[in-house]
DNA sequence: ATTACTAGTTATCGAGTAA
DNA sequence: TTTACTCGATAACTAGTAA
């Protein structure tokens, strides 16, 4: 019998919503294919296919018919559901690219040490950094291209704040871990030149005395990403 | 932008698939086209509209290309998950139907009283049934239909048993509910005529009598149905 | 090896309509 | 009202092939 086409996957669905999984329910081809924005024919149609398939039962008496989900059909999604959900739950979140330290002062070194931040990462990130930033420049466009949808995601939030004569924006902070060994945060600011091949790290260490490292030196970098959605 | 076509589905998890969540992966349209199912070309052309609606990124150096999906591209196959998790999880686990009191002796009546069977009661039921069972006649073909379908499910299993003569067969229970009061198990009997159109009960009450209920008499029957598939 | 174009095929869809 | 047919339009796909 044939698989299940993925074009029925909302037909199906949507008997499923009805209640149709133990119990005939009522659904009219035209209701149907309202709810799959579809027409009535291809509503109609599709209610062939899967009955052929095997995916559902239907009872016709004059021009009324009763649908049911077979237990086939049931499994069917139940199926793709889990695979769906294995996929979204076991993938990785994190992002890993490799660079190599710059000297280039990060725009965000003077500012990362000023008390409006200073005090924010203690309470949020649990220390106050080492003072200045590690920059790292990024070689391969793939990296920095992932790089720049990290904004997307939340991080840890430090709040903007003024001391009276300015403000200063919002700092989003990506626990993230260099060379597999130092445990750092990379930070996006809100008022940045938006040049993704450098990217910045604060940490509670001295990065580059930590990992006896200099100028120019390749690091391997891992970013971990926290999705904020249910 | 475009709506995520149900045919992109299953291109967009396999890329998810491949670790494309965050970082860029190597795909080629050869693979994806065999992992679809889909041509070489197909896949291509899947590439270019899912790249076009902003669900992935792709970046090509040379003949080969990187892929990563978008957080978009994320969103749209979570949100889809949930919908399926939801109503896959909230689809009532029950059948519900009507029928009459019938007094055609049940093919369990007799059976059921045997100590191979009533032993197994006892332990997996928590009882042992009144003598005799209640049988219900359906008249409407949707529900016969339905109840048809029980088969598939797994139910409380009473194992077969031999008396040295001759083998007894399985029987499988489901909970069940009569006019929302009474609490009994319908029965599918291994050795049986198949005739869905009369369903047997057994219960810990003398049904007819706590209802007080008689021939012909109207009933409403609740079945539960456990899935046993994770 | 790649990706992706063009051209031809098949699947899917919707309008019109019958029953 | 319903369901579902025919048929023409469009979308999706594959084969062949170029780059």
């Amino acid at each position: 019998m044939a698989d299940l086409k993925t074009q029925h996957l909302l037909t199906l669905a949507h008997i499923l919503s009805k209640g149709g999984k133990h119990n005939f329910v009522n659904i009219t081809t035209t209701s149907l294919g309202k709810e799959i924005g579809k027409s009535q024919q291809s509503a109609s149609l599709h209610l062939k296919e899967l009955e052929l398939g095997g995916f559902i039962e239907r009872i016709q008496s004059g021009r009324k018919q009763s649908i049911k989900i077979t237990h086939k059909g049931f499994v069917e999604l139940s199926t793709l559901n889990n695979l769906l959900s294995k996929l979204i739950s076991k993938s990785p979140n994190s992002l890993t690219f490799t660079g190599t330290i710059t000297s280039g002062m990060g725009e965000g070194a003077y500012y990362m040490s000023m008390k409006g931040y200073t005090k924010q990462f203690k309470s949020k990130l649990g220390y106050i950094p080492y003072p200045g930033t590690l920059n790292v420049q990024i070689k391969e466009k793939k990296f920095s291209e992932a790089i720049s949808q990290l904004s997307n995601y939340e991080g840890t939030k430090i709040s903007p704040f003024s001391d009276g004569k300015r403000t200063f924006g919002w700092v989003k902070c990506f626990k993230s871990k260099i060379n597999n060994k130092i445990d750092c945060e990379l930070i996006l600011l809100e008022r940045t030149h938006h040049d993704t091949t450098i990217v910045e790290f604060i940490s509670k260490y001295n990065i580059r005395k930590s990992l006896k490292i200099s100028e120019k030196s390749n690091v391997k970098v891992k970013i971990s990403i926290l999705d904020n959605f249910s």
